[in-house]
DNA sequence: GGACACCAAACTGCATGCAATTGGAGCGCT
DNA sequence: AGCGCTCCAATTGCATGCAGTTTGGTGTCC
């Protein structure tokens, strides 16, 4: 069998279901920055549903790690801290291995095309918006995933990738989409060719240099929480454990 | 460092939380089968809270794959197909591996004692219930990926393990424990000494024969869809594309 | 000027109510 | 009996309402 045959994964078209897509998009094209709040009330409004339904659609990204949820509190677009954010690299590298390894001399020449198609649309989208790119480039990952046809590795590596995303938008430098795509190109050419070591570690190493191309370091003033930047300080205190910090504000 | 610091990713205390992880564990511990129905209004009912609530637990065990969601249909404990199952593992394998290298010889002798406590109760739960012996060796894996100290890889782990556990139900003969404890013991002793390789072949292994002594072979009666059995036959009606099956009773 | 108490607006947590959909029992027809 | 039809109880999809909590601003006192 060529990969295996094509199924839909798709979510339902309920209501929460589009608020759940439209409002991932809204992330991941950096719309909604991460610490951005997310009244129930307004999204409701917004997307002419009620409270339930928005509120619904929280928990759904909540599950995710795309929203998060404080009791009594406004839901906000997440802020990753920079060690999640690499967690998430690491766990995409293992993931998207998975699925090249699956895919490896498997693709239809139709898939094959599909894919070459999807990179052509990436370049096209070269001078157009930093956001449309990252999003393209995103998807072209979640499309590859979506040909191993296996639900589960689809549903996960659709989640870290649009966790990565996320962070690109925290503590990412100004992008630059150029070598991503040939990367892009290269694996689909050892997909066809079959070449289920290269096409491993083609995958590996293209993961690794966006996370490193983002990652830089641990930048300092972006994105990180207060109490971490905090942290290395609070030994200077006088009797005070650093273990438990008492309730202070997060990113105020 | 050793590991990193613990902190905890327990779930709020919210009524929600509440009801879904007494589902999980229901569903886990075979209470629920596969298949079994969960209207809103009994959940409520037995949990003492409305069906609001309710609706929104299912809504996040669906997003985790324990529990399906149809519209407008009572919601269902999931069924995986063995090919599903089989997708689960490989991908648990993978995440696992990841476990074990992040925490080979990074181990503190509270956390190896806490490991050891573990398996000793595994060993204690011989004589009982199977439920509970299948139960405490997911917590066991999930006990490991907690000191990784990365709440994504314990989400994904965790997730990935409670769906191991359901298709265990489904596809499982009776179940052998012995051997598996052992292996938690051998584990437990390498990432001590700190032999990453070691380690992550001894879970890969471990991960592959518990899938093995479990997906014997896709036991063609139980937990099949019947879409899945019909497959073959499709193709032999004149004039029908198989890609899209008319709707038909899913396990009538 | 700064710290503190207090209050109203904003927001969440949850239950309830109503319309729409489903599935299955009952019933008649062949 | 087997098949199809109708109709109703069961159930979901969703909006609204009320109570409790947080937030941010104001006034007061030191």
């Amino acid at each position: 069998m060529a990969a295996r045959p094509t199924s839909k994964t798709s979510e339902s078209s309920d209501k929460v279901s589009v608020i759940c897509r439209a409002l991932r998009r809204a992330i991941i094209e950096q719309a909604l920055e991460p610490g951005a709040k997310l009244p129930e009330d307004s999204l409701g409004e917004r997307f002419g549903v009620s409270r339930t339904i928005a509120r619904h659609a929280l928990g759904q990204l909540a599950a995710e790690g795309l929203v998060e949820l404080r009791r009594n509190r406004i839901a906000v677009v997440a802020t990753p801290s920079w060690q999640e954010a690499r967690d998430a690299f690491d766990i995409r590298i293992e993931l998207e291995r998975l699925v090249v390894r699956q895919l490896a001399g498997k693709l239809t020449k139709a898939q094959i095309a599909e894919l070459n198609a999807h990179v052509d649309a990436e370049d096209g989208a070269r001078g157009g918006a930093d956001a449309v790119s990252i999003r393209l480039a995103t998807e072209f990952h979640i499309l590859l995933a979506q040909m191993t046809n296996s639900p589960i590795l689809v549903r996960y590596v659709s989640e870290v990738a649009y966790r990565c995303c996320l962070t690109l938008s925290l503590y990412s430098r100004p992008h630059s989409t150029e070598c991503a795509i040939n990367e892009h190109r290269a694996i689909i050419s050892a997909l066809a060719k079959g070449d289920e070591a290269k096409v491993m570690e083609l995958m590996h190493h293209h993961l690794d240099s966006v996370a490193n191309r983002a990652l830089v370091a641990p930048t300092p003033q972006r994105g990180r929480d207060l109490l971490d930047i905090l942290a290395p300080y609070a030994d200077e205190v006088a009797g005070n454990r650093v273990v438990k910090l008492p309730k202070v504000a997060r990113r105020g």
